[in-house]
DNA sequence: GCAATAACGAACAAAATTGTGAGCCACTAA
DNA sequence: TTAGTGGCTCACAATTTTGTTCGTTATTGC
């Protein structure tokens, strides 16, 4: 999928050495991904009840993206013991959780200023 | 560039009205976006200094970023009076600067975990 | 006269992300 | 027996993002 030597992702790992900052932006810039984070820290932390909450995802993108917050860390799979079909439940670590609170920050800046706050230059 | 009535663009307005998270999101999680933002809250504001400290990047992709930046009120273009060539500065807006901070938060995030801190996961 | 500077813009190409169609497993309820 | 559930995976197509090449402005220094 990725080309090593293309100058896109030359580019990439050149910011992730700059700085953490843009590690962590690529791992929740996704189309989706902030959104099932947030989602799984409200409780809706089955497969199903993410579908429900996203109906305009497709199961396969779905899949995707809970697959890549597994790698990074974010969340961690469980299968539901003694189910059938068997169960599982996507559960944030506490890396995950520690990130929560920072979409929440993101949220209410987006709000804030959605709303109408005024915005002007800040003389440096 | 973008098509009106592509799944893909149907999805993204959709988590729009979802979350402010989500256009949040959608503002600085391009490949240069955060990392611009942040080195001109640093003082880098001019487009020569940007050059300087991204030297990766192309001039045209900087423009664009530097554009689309100003789009989302993130930062104002102010022409330096008197110079030659006629010099431009970039300014964070109050947006910006509160945008700043919650982007430190990311990088700390980011850094506290490579930094080895132990990931577990949190019962709900 | 020629290169360099500061700050871009347009058109195009490459690469990456996102979405689609189909199918799988082992059940259970009607 | 047919349909439904929960939770996926594969190969491929559409769309979007990122990067490249060339050109522009007006001026100064060599």
């Amino acid at each position: 999928m990725r080309k090593e030597n293309s100058t896109n992702t030359i580019n990439e790992q050149f910011l992730f050495q700059v700085c953490e900052l843009n590690s962590a932006i690529a791992i929740i810039g996704g189309r989706w991904k902030a959104q099932i984070v947030y989602s799984i820290s409200q409780g809706n932390n089955r497969f199903h009840l993410l579908k429900k909450e996203l109906p305009n995802i497709s199961e396969q993108v779905l899949g995707r993206q809970l697959k890549e917050l597994e790698i990074h860390a974010i969340i961690i799979k469980k299968e539901i013991p003694d189910t059938v079909p068997l169960g599982v439940e996507y559960v944030l670590t506490n890396k995950g959780l520690d990130l929560v609170s920072i979409l929440e920050s993101l949220c209410n800046w987006g709000k804030l200023y959605a709303d109408g706050k005024e915005i002007s230059a800040c003389l440096a």
